[in-house]
DNA sequence: GCCAACGTTGGC
DNA sequence: GCCAACGTTGGC
């Protein structure tokens, strides 16, 4: 059963264009169980993702990708020189793990924050839920494929 | 196990 | 840069 997803990242961090480039990557940093738990227990290969870009003008959904790899150890939580060490973790006992995320296409039309308020069809989405931190959240089937018809 | 203090996120 | 929202920490 495929699942949808919406990742966020700021776009001076890690940008659709570095995923362009890199082709894949680890989705590296993640520090909240919630959004753990996500890439843990929920994601799998194949998993749609909208590429989200945060903290920045406009923010919204700038590209696709998809989940290429299951979950597996965040290897940065064991490297003391990586702002995302973690003391607590060994590698017999690892606390965060992250997927991996392919690059598929980069939108033409993206979709701002600003416009996703604006289309009555997608006002469940979490991402414009006032206080909604979660840097990844579960979209539904439906919404997804609204987004789809509206960015392409 | 409560909850105040503190830290982080992220839109504005 | 502000600050609301909310997650985490740690004293008790």
């Amino acid at each position: 059963m495929k699942k949808y997803w919406l990742m966020k990242t700021e776009p001076d961090v890690f940008s659709i264009d570095d995923l362009k480039k890199s082709k894949t990557t680890p989705w590296e940093g993640v520090r909240n169980y919630q959004a753990r738990n996500y890439m843990m227990n929920e994601m799998n290969v194949g998993d749609e993702v909208l590429f989200y870009h945060s903290s920045t003008d406009p923010s919204g959904i700038f590209g696709l990708a998809t989940v290429s790899k299951k979950a597996f150890p965040d290897l940065t939580q064991f490297n003391k020189k990586s702002e995302y060490y973690d003391p607590k973790a060994t590698k017999q006992k690892p606390i965060w793990y992250c997927v991996e995320v392919k690059y598929k296409s980069t939108l033409t039309k993206p979709l701002t924050l600003h416009e996703i308020k604006e289309i009555s069809a997608l006002k469940n989405m979490l991402v414009i839920k006032k206080g909604q931190r979660l840097s990844i959240q579960p979209v539904t089937e439906a919404d997804y494929n609204t987004i789809i018809k509206l960015t392409s």
